[in-house]
DNA sequence: CTAACTCCGACCTGATTAGTCCTATATTAG
DNA sequence: CTAATATAGGACTAATCAGGTCGGAGTTAG
């Protein structure tokens, strides 16, 4: 269905919350986690490939966290979804990949590359500085895990 | 990994040849999947399902087969798309997806659902007429489903 | 030193997708 | 009429992948 993975979902958030919310720019997988209310031992899985990839850097102990490595202005969304969910394909096989078994009578795989290229090109325009949404145009809603109200309260800031 | 199914690129195989190489604009589901070396049931039921929704027509008995009921001109990538895979969707949840767990503290739907939209025009943008590749820059190789030669041959035109 | 907190990386599981099989119905050639 | 060929459509199985879990190693406060 030209989704993201879930994953990739985590990860642009935990980077929002990096670039624009966190303390000193500085944030533990749990802290994000528990903000989004998403699990924490994905959410970390997805840092850490993010900190191998040098996007952000991680700093081990007890006031550690994650940190971003490089600007948000200079993040683009493509690398963010290349990085998590590898390289963007819209078909199975690649514009030369001959080990598709329809290398050779495919006549679509041009112009598909082609649409590819394009949505490329919209992922790699949009920065992680311009992911944020519009202060006023955050509709902050409280609502717990299961029930509203019931377990950790989220703040409306 | 932001990927068609295969179910799409074989219904967009099937389309692509109905518009262009069939002859008299019509061809069975076996014929079509033998040119692309695809599984007949499979493609077979993508057609079916084609037809239901009124892209193809379909005509039962010994010289039946499909033929599109609109013009190429008239079918944009995005509908094919959505008719297959579905509504095309980036993320899990929708913009007004308050059944979301994240609904409430979700930042980063709106500026993903704005990238969805311009995917989006990419795909309306383009039409089946347009996903024919230039005659000069259709290379066609010989090769069988296992070994090269094995089986019945790939007609080279 | 020790305990609390953090990152790290391999493992398991369940949902989605791809593909197969079988039966029914319609049309046409002979 | 009958045989061959075509679509129609449901049920089933197999493979793949995303989502989620577990135990271990490093770092720092006290």
């Amino acid at each position: 269905m030209l989704r993201l993975s879930k994953k990739t979902d985590y990860g642009l958030l935990a980077l929002q919350y990096l670039a624009t919310e966190a303390p000193a720019g500085v944030a533990s997988a749990r802290t994000i986690a528990e903000r989004y209310d998403i699990p924490v031992e994905l959410l970390a899985k997805v840092l850490q490939h993010l900190a191998r990839l040098g996007f952000v850097a991680a700093q081990k102990g007890v006031h550690g966290g994650y940190h971003l490595a490089r600007p948000a202005r200079a993040i683009s969304l493509a690398e963010i979804v290349e990085a998590i969910d590898g390289p963007l394909a819209i078909t199975a096989c690649g514009r030369r990949d001959e080990q598709c078994e329809q290398f050779g009578t495919c006549t679509v795989r041009d112009p598909l590359s082609r649409v590819k290229d394009q949505i490329f090109s919209v992922l790699q325009t949009m920065t992680l500085a311009e992911l944020t949404p519009d202060e006023h145009a955050i509709p902050i809603v409280v609502r717990g895990r299961g029930e509203a109200g019931s377990g950790a309260p989220v703040e409306a800031r």
